[in-house]
DNA sequence: CCATTGTGTATTGTGTACAATTAAATTGTA
DNA sequence: TACAATTTAATTGTACACAATACACAATGG
């Protein structure tokens, strides 16, 4: 193993954990807001993607979202529960679940609607930087969904 | 809820969003080289930090990696099922357990010498880019963690 | 010396995350 | 119309991830 490879090595180094590790400690700076309404991040997208576009299926949320149905089933039935969503089967295609906001998961809407402002003070980045940031993060993205 | 704000809810707008995303996609993109090993993301990244530093205790263990001893405990006792760590309860202070590599956990570096190199060429990203998106999310990191 | 405070790990409970499998329903095709 | 292939969810199993709690031990201050 050469100097290079033994670098590459260090956990400092790798441009991989900086994701992980950014991606967890900002989803735990969203926590306070979505546990002071009972909601869970992963919980909090899906109706972003909802409030979006209501009735997907489940299959089209994952689609969107990057989750399997192992992960979105039991989610949409916790949402179910405290009744911010209901799944209703459809009746053209059985196979089929649509999801759609109830009213009080519409109006659920509002009570985020200064959160993204919130959060964006709270990572203390500059307006350009984020766009950049996110812009290198697309880009990535789409480079790796190609292969 | 004016323009911006609705705008700024929707899930492609958001930077928490591409950075989740992202790192749960590099992070399956490591999968196939992982697991031929037995392994998974979380458990390299703790090797990662062993090979640096062998004998750490579960807490530095935890400060390096971001993790707390819920997720490391089971985790360390997978790996010392594996026979790759060995944990050692420090005689001195019987609270401390600390964590050794076993000859088996280190000549696995030698396995994973050349990963870092494959994964950048699988993420087709130019070397400058991976630089700055870096040093980005250091950053970012840095502005959280002051909080 | 001893009560208090702080530290380090383990445990429990909840909630993702994804692979693999199953099951039901639909579609394509001979 | 049979029936194979495909699609869509749900289920099962494994592995994080973190909050909250418990517990043992250590350090410290009067």
């Amino acid at each position: 193993m050469n100097w290079d490879e033994k670098e590459m090595l260090k956990l400092d180094n790798q441009l991989c954990f900086a994701l992980y590790a950014c991606s967890k400690e900002i989803i735990a700076l969203y926590k306070p807001y979505l546990n002071s309404q009972g909601l869970t991040y992963t919980q909090y997208i899906t109706l972003l993607v909802l409030w979006e576009e209501d009735g997907l299926n489940i299959s089209e949320l994952g689609n969107k979202l990057l989750l399997d149905s192992g992960t979105l089933t039991p989610l949409l039935k916790k949402l179910e529960k405290s009744q911010l969503v209901e799944r209703v089967r459809d009746r053209d295609d059985e196979r089929v679940v649509k999801v759609f906001l109830t009213d009080k998961g519409k109006m659920l809407q509002e009570t985020f609607s200064d959160l993204p402002q919130k959060m964006f003070c709270n990572t203390g980045i500059r307006v350009e930087e984020a766009i950049k940031l996110k812009a290198m993060l697309n880009q990535l993205l789409g480079n790796i969904q190609k292969l």
